[in-house]
DNA sequence: ACCCGTCATACCGAAACGGTATTGGACGCG
DNA sequence: CGCGTCCAATACCGTTTCGGTATGACGGGT
């Protein structure tokens, strides 16, 4: 599992459409739609169902989202935390 | 970043040493530390110092160690979420 | 029936990753 | 003061992963 996973993830549980997603993620759809399955397959457990005009999150694509969000908060803390007093050079 | 680079970085903050840190993880020095420069690149900070037998964390090094650590927790915690109700079959 | 939107698949080139071999540099010992 | 040892650093290479383009499959709406 990787953080660009986890960024895509989101991503495309908020958009609800995986072309969109690719999109505002400025990645073109297949690599990310791959990107999902892997994740999924990693897992375990299907994330996300088909409908008419795109995907919905399913309960356990829910739970992990919440995670998911979490784990990008701390990755940017982590990140914010080790730059204070260096300003972009 | 990766995930990968944030696991690399905590064992070698363990151990103090490269190579011994790349035993543990199973891989071979080189890759090892380039994915520590690469880490400490992108942060935009030294992460390290050079010591005799080794390598010494920096301040802003153990700053990241907390961070990596609840990072990687938080990995953990979402995969085990995910998977309640599924073992491994 | 046709078109449009969307995910899925096939294929390819580029970038990232890890491995082996080697070099460089500092410490410690005689 | 040189020499061996113990590390990290660098060079180079093959493989794997990743993203992109082109295309197919499936459904809904008009």
């Amino acid at each position: 599992m990787s953080l660009a996973q986890i960024r895509y993830f989101v991503v495309v549980a908020e958009e609800g459409n995986v072309g969109r997603a690719a999109r505002r993620l400025g990645v073109s759809q297949p690599p990310l739609r791959r990107q999902i399955q892997g994740l999924e397959e990693e897992l375990g457990a299907r994330l996300f169902e088909r409908i008419p005009r795109g995907v919905r999150l399913l309960p356990e694509g829910a739970v992990f989202l919440a995670h998911a969000r979490r784990i990008l908060g701390e990755v940017d803390a982590a990140v914010a935390a080790v730059r204070i007093g260096r300003p972009p050079t």
